[in-house]
RNA sequence: CGGGGCGUAGCGCAGCCUGGUAGCGCGCGUGCUUUGGGAGCACGAAGUCGUGGGUUCGAAUCCCACCGCCCCGACCA
């Protein structure tokens, strides 16, 4: 490929609107362009990497038997509406109407859809297990978008979906999906991490998400070096600490101005937070009223919280005058006195004793609470999020927490999509059993901004050979003037091509600088020089982008890389 | 949706406070020179100042509404 016919145009600022490296290098060198909030072109250089990263998660899906076919964007409503999705999902699930007044939904994932291909095609266990996956564009109207292309609307996404017999047949099948995905992370170029995870609204018997560190994370991962312990923070259990045993002491009214907050309210009382009870207002997606308690040291982990009490539709934070109408006082709350609330405690506070919890009146705390003493718990759960430094509930080292980017995810559905669509088989004994299934993962616009996270300086992109879009970047210097250099680059361009592997050819009438610093933006895995001194060197100058270590080479030997993609070491 | 910020040429920005004929750098086009690390000179093209309304003799600038984008919080590949 020409660079100058590549329809491409390097930046040399770097765009406002862009925080991440990946972002601000896909953008300045030409690989995205931004349509609207979380919407993106794939420029011909992205498109290629995409294309390549899809390979490699084809190969790997092939390999386990997975089989490849296409399920379409826009479904009927009916689907979702019969699988109950259409109710629990919120507005990220586009919902309009076709031209007949037919309610149409833009397809988030396809569990549906395929339990409804089971429903149809399969009869018999002998027809079980099978694996299907597919890679189509999905579009969720998230509430927002973030970091170029890792968190957008629409993005292409492969996902599987395992159909087994039983649940032995599920575990079997989980394992092989795992095994792939270390695979798929490994060969593009990115340190994968799985961690186990919450199973969210679908239920479900078990899921890991797979992990790439990374500051801009959106997820916190709890881990533990001395024993390999990883967890999402939003599942991850640590061993709480053992408070002293104290006699219970009567309850006493305190005074405590403008304390609002568990520190001001430590500091103002010259205690420990651990001495202290804090209250965190939430109403369910159903309309319950929760009050959770935690101890001051400790924060409250929304997705335990949401599994002790199972609430429908989620939590969202309440409001003030919500929390009044309760009898209770944000800031000084506490659940003495309060009415109408689900009161969730978490179970270190069950053993703590003596601690200062809200009065429910302003500018006043009571001290020396004890529950169930002073007040009875409606659920008793573990429901604080771990810390760092707090001890491995394994091993008892201490923890630590890092940010994460979720690159994929494997999760034990079970039976809830099949028992939904009436997909069952007749087993080996005359049974009706519903289909389990699993489902599988891996956003491909994601995967890619991760590599470039992973694989970048602060020159440019720096892609491994299993996902550059161009497998060499050939420059030409000189060439106006040095028909032989001209000569050299063209030959060495149309034989890569005849070979089937294309490269990159800088043609342009630019100056070395410009040809130079592009190069390393764009980021091929070799840079090769043609120039009249590298000819006078004996060859071409061959650069390896990710180690900057530069050689002339003989020309025969590039044509040799040329033709079969590997240098002689 | 709550909080914060921003919308002026392809990109990065100034101008706005204190209204008076829209600017800078990069990029782009043409010509000449230059050619191993973002070249020089000359000439040139390019902007509904996000949109609509209002105030005013006059609005990029002041006021109102709306739209869009980014960042921080509630969601997920």
């Amino acid at each position: 490929m020409r660079l100058s016919e590549l329809f491409f145009t390097s930046l040399r600022d770097d765009p406002a609107e862009a925080e991440m490296p990946s972002h601000k290098l896909l953008l300045r060198a030409g690989y995205v362009r931004q349509l609207g909030s979380g919407i993106y072109s794939l420029l011909p250089l992205g498109f290629r990497v995409s294309k390549r990263v899809e390979q490699v998660i084809r190969e790997e899906m092939n390999a386990i038997g997975c089989q490849e076919l296409e399920m379409p964007v826009v479904h009927p409503a009916e689907v979702w509406k019969d699988s109950g999705r259409y109710f629990k999902i919120g507005p990220e699930l586009v919902r309009f109407k076709d031209r007949g007044e037919r309610d149409m939904v833009l397809a988030m994932t396809h569990e549906e859809v395929i339990a409804l291909l089971l429903r149809d095609l399969v009869q018999s266990y002998r027809q079980l297990p099978v694996q299907l996956y597919h890679f189509q564009t999905k579009f969720r109207d998230e509430p927002r978008s973030r970091g170029g292309l890792i968190r957008v609307r629409e993005f292409v996404m492969k996902d599987a979906y395992s159909c087994d017999r039983d649940e032995a047949g599920l575990d079997e099948s989980y394992r092989k999906y795992y095994g792939a995905y270390e695979k798929i992370f490994k060969r593009i170029g990115l340190d994968a991490i799985a961690v186990g995870a919450d199973v969210g609204i679908m239920g479900g018997s078990g899921a890991h998400e797979f992990m790439v560190l990374n500051e801009f994370g959106e997820d916190t991962l709890v881990l533990c070096d001395a024993c390999g312990y990883a967890e999402n923070q939003q599942i991850a259990e640590v061993a709480k600490p053992s408070p002293e045993a104290e006699p219970a002491l009567p309850m006493e009214d305190v005074e405590t101005p403008d304390a609002t907050t568990i520190d001001a309210l430590a500091t103002f009382l010259g205690m420990p937070r651990s001495k202290t009870a804090k209250a965190a207002f939430f109403v369910t997606g159903d309309g319950r009223f929760v009050v959770a308690i935690v101890r001051g040291d400790f924060d409250v982990n929304e997705t335990k919280l949401t599994n002790a009490i199972k609430a429908v539709g989620g939590l969202r934070p309440a409001q003030v005058d919500e929390i009044k109408a309760r009898g209770m006082e944000a800031g000084y709350g506490s659940p003495l006195g309060a009415r109408d609330a689900v009161v969730v405690v978490d179970e270190l506070v069950l053993r703590s004793p003596n601690l200062v919890a809200g009065a429910n009146r302003v500018g006043w705390h009571v001290k020396n609470v004890n529950v169930p003493r002073d007040y009875l718990p409606d659920v008793v759960a573990e429901i604080t999020s771990a810390r760092e430094g707090d001890a491995c509930v394994r091993c008892g080292s201490p923890v630590k927490l890092r940010k994460g980017i979720e690159v994929g995810n494997i999760f034990k559905l079970g039976t809830d999509f099949t028992v939904a669509a009436g997909a069952t088989y007749l087993d080996d004994d005359g049974e009706r059993h519903p289909i389990v299934m699993g489902s599988y993962g891996i956003g491909l616009g994601r995967n890619v901004a991760c590599v470039v996270e992973a694989h970048h300086d602060e020159k440019g992109i720096i892609w491994p050979d299993e996902v550059a879009p161009y497998a060499a970047h050939l420059v030409a210097i000189g060439a106006a003037r040095d028909p032989a250099v001209r000569e050299t680059a063209e030959r060495l361009h149309a034989l890569a091509g005849d070979a089937g592997r294309e490269i990159l050819y800088d043609d342009r009438d630019e100056s070395p600088g410009v040809k130079f610093t592009d190069a390393e933006l764009l980021g091929m895995p070799w840079i090769l020089t043609v120039s009249p001194r590298s000819l006078a060197a004996g060859g071409i100058e061959v650069t390896r982008r990710e180690t900057g270590e530069r050689s002339t080479r003989p020309i025969a030997e590039v044509e040799a890389f040329l033709g079969s993609g590997a240098f002689p070491a």
